[in-house]
DNA sequence: GTCTATACTGAGATAGAC
DNA sequence: GTCTATCTCAGTATAGAC
């Protein structure tokens, strides 16, 4: 039954994000989505395929979105520089939306990169996405070299998994409750100047000398 | 004997360090240190508190180098403001020296903070550490702020966390193998634009008008 | 005080009956 | 397609040897 696999996806995304990956067991699934522990392994084979088919129905809509923005800035730019602002915002604004609109799944986003076991799911579901995005980043900051803008961007990607995290105070002094798109619109402006900034100086002077 | 509880922690720190805390077993830190099993919950009482005191075991003395440093960063500074990439080098480089010469230890950081079972640890062993850096930070930045300083710090620990982690090729494009001490170098750099940056629209317009 | 042996509960995975 | 029964291995708890 369809309907039985559903159930367990829409069961299983709601307890990833309340309780993490690895804190949610299949069977606080299974006996949620009323369902039997076999039908786990019938229908998607493990655990951790479970995982994936999730984040798979859940995250193509929004990565085809933001590969569609990149495009549209990158076209509007022409042969000119697109803003770099405009350029973050259409790799971080659909993501900011699908949160305001249904917080669970980016929860379980933020969740799953706080846990580590993206590794296999990222390459696979983002690998395009990300090479899309440093061809536009490094076509609106063209004298950035390539090592730098990866490290650059290397460095984005934890700002944005902690901030798409639930929890922005581990701290314990920020209030949650903040609407994801002015977490979105606060992270563009600190991170549009992390990539403006200078180069370190050892980069620099290499740079100079070779 | 104290030799079996360092056995212990020692076993417990390459084990966390290379395969993550959740897919270290208590059988496998045992197997490998040539302990008893029962040995791990006389000692330690659980596995959470063995990570627990094996955190506190090296992170003490790099945080208590962190604080020396910014109270020595901010009275040079006098009654005038410090300069922000020697805030954030005294935060960072610590453990970046640590790292260069115990590799071992700022992966297990990484990967904790990855895994995202740091919240009660974080909490007890870098609370303090935290407001401390929070005031020098505003110290140098006067004019930012708290709210907005307290988002960027967030951005901040999120960054750093990813760049601790061995992996920082999660999008399979970077090479590792890069001194920490560079990364914290091309860090520091892009932070210090980040904190710089001008504020973004929406907050900028609420600072006006209130 | 330290450590060993062993048992308990709950996790993910699997084989096979229906 | 679905469910029962069972397997292995995890973390934990305890009784008792030295």
């Amino acid at each position: 039954m369809i309907e039985t696999k559903n159930k367990i996806l829409d069961t299983a995304e709601r307890l990833f994000g309340e309780n993490g990956y690895d804190a949610t067991s299949l069977r606080q699934i299974i006996a949620a989505a009323g369902v039997n522990l076999a039908a786990i392994h019938y229908h998607f084979g493990s655990k951790e395929e479970l995982l994936d088919e999730l984040v798979l129905r859940k995250a193509q809509p929004v990565n085809q979105l933001r590969i569609a923005l990149l495009d549209k800035v990158l076209a509007e730019a022409g042969s000119g520089r697109p803003p770099l602002e405009r350029v973050l915002d259409a790799f971080l604004g659909p993501m900011s939306d699908a949160a305001d609109q249904n917080p669970q799944f980016v929860r379980v986003m933020g969740r799953l990169h706080a846990e580590g076991l993206l590794p296999s799911i990222v390459q696979r579901h983002f690998q395009p996405l990300f090479h899309r995005l440093q061809a536009a980043i490094q076509r609106a900051l063209p004298d950035l070299p390539e090592q730098e803008l990866l490290w650059r961007m290397h460095f984005m990607f934890g700002a944005m998994a902690h901030t798409m995290c639930g929890t922005p105070d581990s701290t314990g002094i920020l209030k949650g409750g903040v609407a994801f798109h002015e977490r979105i619109e606060r992270l563009i402006a600190f991170l549009s100047g992390g990539f403006r900034a200078p180069l370190p100086k050892s980069v620099a002077v290499e740079i100079e000398v070779g």
